[in-house]
DNA sequence: ATTAATGCAAAATCTTTGCACTTTC
DNA sequence: GAAAGTGCAAAGATTTTGCATTAAT
């Protein structure tokens, strides 16, 4: 009775985000949030749903991020203008980002240090700190 | 003797950065240079050039932008992955991001800290470390 | 003259939308 | 069966490209 339920797990997370847990949201979720935290393209996450044999469409991948996200159970990175990335880690964290592979990794928001963040002009309200720590392989590629 | 000169302050700095000094270059260069740091957009430079009388075509100033770019006259900010924001700050920096007006400032280096920044995988090389406040101004909007 | 830069329109991305069809509740 | 979600193709938006023309050295 320890065993892992994914089905039911995904299941539940649609449920108590108040999303109608579709047959293609449920495949999404099981591929997000299956094992470990991801981070994901909207074009990535269609392909393996393809491999997968599930029936979804671009646009449904899409929605769905962008759905999961507004529901908190995701958050986009922005680190590059000219694709979209989603990470199914919703805790305070920070990023690598591969600049060759264009893949981002996770640092955890207690190893990195941000301090002495100066008064936002006209008292604005931080929505989010977001530090990029960009790399280049310099061995292969 | 001791007058700004702007135009010949943007043919040297061309003149340096191994560019061409053509008309278009030379004029958003003024543009870009002359007094304060700014961020810019493509479609915002363009539409600023048009305005002062300056015939350009919007791919050349989207060519331009990259060219100040790779030549270190400028660089890139990824704040918004549906646009482009280039910065006429070259000197390390971070930044606060209005979410609402999708405007930038300007965080001095010694204006915020980041320390503890933990190994990069795999020994990579930082290209560069970017930390992006993004506010909301909670008045007006 | 040679070489580089520009403009334009067309193509290439990536992302969103509209609407008929399907699925969930 | 009412309401919500999906697929598809089409539209949008931003950025890049190809090539003939123009300008800089």
């Amino acid at each position: 009775m320890d065993k892992i339920r994914p089905y039911s797990m995904a299941l539940d997370r649609l449920r108590s985000a108040g999303l109608r847990p579709t047959r293609q949201r449920l495949a999404l979720a099981k591929l997000l949030f299956d094992g470990e935290n991801r981070h994901v393209t909207a074009e990535l996450l269609h392909s393996e749903a393809v491999d997968a044999n599930v029936r979804v469409s671009l646009a449904t991948v899409y929605n769905t991020l962008h759905q999961f996200t507004e529901a908190g159970l995701m958050r986009e990175i922005v680190v590059d203008s000219s694709r979209s990335y989603f990470d199914t880690n919703i805790d305070d964290h920070h990023h690598f980002y591969f600049e060759d592979s264009k893949r981002l990794s996770d640092i955890a928001d207690d190893e990195i240090t941000v301090s002495n963040l100066p008064p936002t002009p006209g008292g604005a309200e931080v929505t989010r700190v977001d530090v990029i720590v960009r790399v280049k392989e310099n061995n292969s590629q």
